[in-house]
DNA sequence: CTGTATCCCCTTTGATACTG
DNA sequence: CAGTATCAAAGGGGATACAG
């Protein structure tokens, strides 16, 4: 026990990507960043390669993580809004930087295929 | 062209998470900020789980991206160290954000297991 | 020591149809 | 509208053997 497995040693870093990296998540909390709240055809609309089933999937994941509040009106036919928590806000500061950062990097890899010529 | 896919409306995150996601660069990074320089097989020691293969693969994908460098030594046996670059170690304050951001959620979590009981 | 090359499995993702 | 169910396809990852 004293002497952890290398997979734990970095068990936050694993802990916070499990949440915002994937196929789709950070296409998800990009829109519940700007958005304030989004009915699951709204992020059909703004993911329209995403199927049903993988936009079901993740939002399901999300919430289970505390990360977006799923509010579900009872009536016919069925609406179903999706915002981020105050919890899931906090991930802000990450998404800032991480974009910022990701846009430098693609200015970057510009420059570098422009050098290469 | 004007209107862009929506998977490119955060290339930016995408970019940024392509680099630092996956099932083990975080831990490889990990280690190479926190030790400088790394020998292969000091970084297999270090994650004893990891194939040479993805171990490889994973290093080449880094250096590729401009966030490692590979120092080749010509000489029998050979020898091969890793360490971050300049560049690389640009992705510190993300790194830094992440595993704090990871350390709460992993106690809010850890809590909320307690609560439930 | 530092890798490559194969082969195989298994999970993730996608396509499609169906439902309350 | 907001999903679920089912099945098929694809790709990542592991085990192992080989190589410079």
């Amino acid at each position: 026990m004293e002497n952890q497995a290398s997979g734990e040693t970095c068990q936050e870093l694993q802990a916070a990507l499990d949440i915002i990296s994937g196929k789709w998540k950070p296409i998800i909390l990009f829109h519940l960043l700007e958005n304030e709240k989004l009915r699951f055809s709204e992020l059909q609309r703004a993911i329209p390669e995403i199927t049903k089933k993988m936009l079901t999937s993740q939002l399901r994941e999300l919430e289970h993580n505390g990360i977006i509040h799923r509010k579900v009106y009872q009536q016919v036919p069925p609406k179903v809004e999706y915002s981020m928590t105050e919890y899931g806000n906090s991930l802000s500061p990450i998404m800032i930087s991480m974009r910022s950062w990701g846009m430098q990097h693609l200015q970057r890899m510009e420059k570098m295929e422009v050098d290469s010529n």
